[in-house]
DNA sequence: AGTTAGCACTCACCCAGTGAGAGTGCTAAC
DNA sequence: GTTAGCACTCTCACTGGGTGAGTGCTAACT
């Protein structure tokens, strides 16, 4: 049904757009098909249902409505959901009152402690009724900011290694003799001449600069060791895709009509647990630098494509970079969830620059 | 109905108690009521379907059994789990080939690391197709091996603590003044000269022992202002029940025909996330210092009463102690679950035991 | 042309009724 | 004490009609 456009909004014209947003809208509310009839009476559309049917039967030859059957309402499809988060969506303003009690908790937590995500996963659940998520913030090529050696056993040794990002990883190393939490001190320290401030490969090319000879030392035996350990533990972290993830208010998704099948359920645990796929993405927002919302079929496994995700990075390009974001139904508050997420966002990234100021 | 018994198992003459196992041991495999005419032909108990209703209305009068509806076969009771777990279970053997395999991969992952538990807790959901759990192992009264400042800013240092069982905590001290490292280096040494193989309670009294007077030194002050910041940091550690916990294999659970609406796996979750109620069952469990059993309405929590938990301690009395098992439905197989959480549990003592050798 | 009222048509949903099948409980005989 | 036989109960799957929501189309209207 060709219609010549009045003004158009993207590539509809201003009505249908108007149309496309009441049903979307009124979708994500009640989760049953939307009918001609309820949108005449729930907004001020100014024509009657027959129009309004007119329309929606273009939307959904432009593939952005479906049809459960004939005499079904509409629903949105996931290229729906897309025009609607890319040209219709409006603002969500927090209220102020809000963002100063969401500021308020986040100031009562300890520090970029796990406290941390984890309230920025329940913050991002409450807000938007779906899962909250939140990464640590991971650098690229990490530094070390210290280390430490502690003597468990005669010939086992705790290493602790400190980031300059804040995170920490510890792994038990073999030694070859016996030795004592002195010789592992002294160790300890010229390791730390070494390593601070480097990263895994400048710390490998550090070691092999050292004096290697007949007659070397055992603290120099053990620096060598010990140091090898170091990057490798370095290397493995620097290659995981996500230190480690937090979320909330998964409860909140099962509780979703769309899941009220234990198996849709587990598809959605099967997701999460995903992280691969997951990994994958918190690259891409990094690397994207902005917020991403990936929407049902948009995600490649088979098992993600009944939910849609909204994620944003924060922290600091060359330094260490995290991702907040929500997980839901495609059938999901995006406005609400898309200001949510950037309003954390924002708010993790102001603290992490107050962090490294 | 009255019968003089021949010879009895528990309270339950013989041939009464392998109906019951009969029954349980089926009611696990094929999660159906259980018909009198299914036991005939599965089991050789030697006697027609009609001997064996008049047994299993016997064990429904005892509360062992109960009855969906008058033409249903039988399904057990939680009594009729306990009874089963306490006098009728078969030891189940785990097979010398899996106990090799088992205890090769706790031989691959890194010792004491947070792989650990996870293995712990997959290798539990692979051996029982149930839910797997481990806690870290947690002391009563944690001590400190060693701690360490970090200069993050002016006037924010990162207060390390290791104890002496393996795990580690960081918090974010607020500094009075500016401060460099080398000072918190030096207030490190004195704080560590106070506080290793202390409890929190005997570092405070160390501190309060401190000479305090007009013209103290600042590093006096900042050991002080930091050593109760150890302090606190160490009692919250204290207070807390379970320190981390590692599960796997909730897909299982969730697989599970019992948990087939999205409800009853809220259910789950809820259960698994309520921390109070599980960290109660952990000092059970480790005061007790055996196995133990839970059993649908025998956990008090609402949520928990269509779940059983078969938990074991693992770890020293005295030094720290965690635990290892598995949650499922009631509906468990329950001789399975018990032999791979006691050889789970006993894998793990032998490991801390090494490592505190 | 764009809009609207009217109306036929299509489905999903609910409800009751039915027949089959599974499984018990009871009784009388062994 | 055990068993065969049988009546009885109850679930489950299937069926068919009635209902209501909602569409799609057409013809009239602006």
């Amino acid at each position: 049904m060709a219609r010549r456009p009045r003004r158009t909004i993207g590539s509809l014209d201003v009505r249908s757009g108007e149309i496309l947003r009441a049903v979307i809208d009124e979708y994500v509310l009640s989760a049953t098909p939307v009918s001609s009839g309820s949108l005449v009476t729930h907004y001020a559309l100014g024509v009657s249902s027959a129009t309004v049917r007119n329309i929606l039967s273009d939307l959904e030859a432009m593939g952005l409505l479906s049809h459960p059957h004939t005499s079904a309402g509409r629903v949105p499809t996931d290229a729906g959901y897309r025009y609607y988060v890319q040209v219709l969506a409006d603002e969500w303003p927090i209220p102020q009152v809000e963002q100063r009690m969401i500021r308020h908790q986040f100031g009562q937590v300890e520090f970029a402690s796990e406290h941390w995500f984890r309230l920025a996963a329940s913050t991002l659940a409450a807000n938007t009724g779906t899962a909250g998520l939140a990464t640590t913030a991971k650098p690229r090529a990490a530094r070390v900011r210290r280390v430490d050696l502690v003597a468990v056993q005669d010939r086992l040794a705790l290493l602790v290694v400190l980031f300059r990002e804040g995170t920490m990883k510890q792994t038990l190393q073999n030694l070859p003799d016996s030795t004592d939490q002195d010789q592992l001190d002294r160790v300890a320290g010229l390791l730390n001449v070494l390593a601070v401030e480097r990263t895994a490969d400048e710390i490998d090319a550090a070691l092999a600069d050292l004096p290697r000879g007949e007659g070397e030392s055992a603290d120099l035996e053990l620096l060598c060791r010990i140091g090898d350990g170091l990057v490798r533990t370095m290397r493995e972290f620097d290659a995981t895709l996500i230190d480690d993830l937090f979320s909330d208010g998964l409860l909140n998704v099962m509780a979703a009509p769309e899941f009220d099948r234990s198996e849709k359920v587990r598809q959605v645990f099967a997701a999460l647990e995903n992280r691969a796929y997951l990994g994958s993405l918190v690259e891409s927002v990094a690397r994207a630098g902005s917020i991403q919302i990936y929407i049902g079929h948009e995600n490649g496994p088979l098992e993600m494509q009944d939910v849609s995700l909204v994620l944003a990075p924060y922290g600091r390009v060359g330094r260490a970079i995290g991702v907040v974001g929500v997980l839901g139904p495609t059938r999901m508050p995006y406005a609400q969830a898309i200001a949510s997420v950037e309003f954390v966002s924002g708010l993790m990234n102001e603290l992490v620059e107050h962090l490294y100021a």
